[in-house]
DNA sequence: GGTCGAAAAGAACGATCGTGCTATTTCAGA
DNA sequence: TCTGAAATAGCACGATCGTTCTTTTCGACC
């Protein structure tokens, strides 16, 4: 009497403890024995679940990509003036790379370079997710600026959430915040 | 009577391939076992070079940062105009990211994502190359615009050229070189 | 040309990887 | 409560990993 069979409850469990993993370590670092451990599971019982590791690996980014949503996309149906809608995001967006729920950075940004020439169904999926993030920036870019080039935005947009993330993770910069911040205003302007 | 030792020619040999390889697989998927192979090397031949795998890592990572210097910063001493050269400079490193002799893209901005979270010598190495980079890039910010925000500057220009990376080799993008260079000239601006 | 150290190969190790097979446990419905 | 299916564990496999030790090959110098 749940609204979910058991098989999936515990299908999500590992997806959301994969998310973790491969946030810290790259979803190519992401490996069946560990995860399973950590989740006082065997690594057969696990890996029933998924039929190959690579399944475990898309559906992990998958996952990611659904919290994304959650945390940054959707509540950006709630601001009316749609000219806000980039400002909003990005804020939303260097919040969750600071300090969501995740250990390890944005994965769909990390997947995108880890996989860039790793062809198999990884790369795809971190294709197809990096494209949709694309397309929708510069669906919020055309709107902020009617009259400026929305791909050369989007692209600049894109690339200061990677270079915050790196900022941030990698080298621990107090003031990283801060600077993209004021480089993303000027990007407005 | 050779300038170097065997030994010495040998592990140059091994760390171009290595650069190679890495530049794909990323870092942390640099094996001995088929970059010895590729070699014709034996795996033991190779290991006996460096005296652990972390080694080579690093050993690799400093010499793709070597190329990069050669390629691209090098030549900057040629220009006598200090404002000029962080265009001059983005444009060389735009053009080794698209069609530089590695068959993956830059390796200092995929080891800085790849290890941003994963503690070690290889992590070590990539906080300092980046940092390096961006210290280089900040200086040739203020010359570009001695009014402007040169750190935010930087953080922008260090972001296009990842999101332009991600756009050639994840989504090979057509237009990607002329949307990235449209971008940065708006950086300018 | 012979010698001695450096360079490379060979073989083996323990560990861990992904994956398949079989047995056991757990749970939902009659 | 019984039963059949679904979920999980147990175990084993071949492959590959990084690493060590020993042996063979090579190359520079007297």
């Amino acid at each position: 009497m749940t609204d979910l069979a058991k098989g999936d409850r515990t299908r999500s469990r590992i997806l959301d403890e994969a998310v973790g993993l491969a946030s810290v370590q790259g979803i190519g670092a992401l490996t069946i024995g560990p995860l399973a451990e950590r989740l006082g599971l065997s690594k057969s019982g696990l890996f029933a679940h998924f039929r190959s590791k690579e399944a475990l690996q898309v559906e992990t980014l998958e996952r990611a990509a659904e919290l994304f949503r959650a945390d940054v996309t959707e509540p950006l149906r709630a601001e009316p003036d749609r000219a806000r809608r980039l400002p909003v995001f990005f804020a939303r967006w260097i919040d969750w790379l600071d300090q969501s729920g995740l250990p390890g950075g944005c994965p769909i940004l990390a997947a995108a370079i880890e996989f860039d020439d790793v062809p198999g169904p990884v790369h795809d999926v971190a294709a197809r997710q990096f494209d949709e993030l694309q397309r929708l920036i510069v669906k919020f870019a055309r709107a902020a600026k009617p009259d400026g080039d929305a791909d050369a935005l989007a692209a600049a947009v894109i690339g200061l959430a990677m270079s915050h993330l790196v900022r941030v993770r990698l080298l621990g910069e107090r003031k990283a915040r801060a600077v993209t911040m004021r480089a993303f205003e000027s990007l407005l302007r």
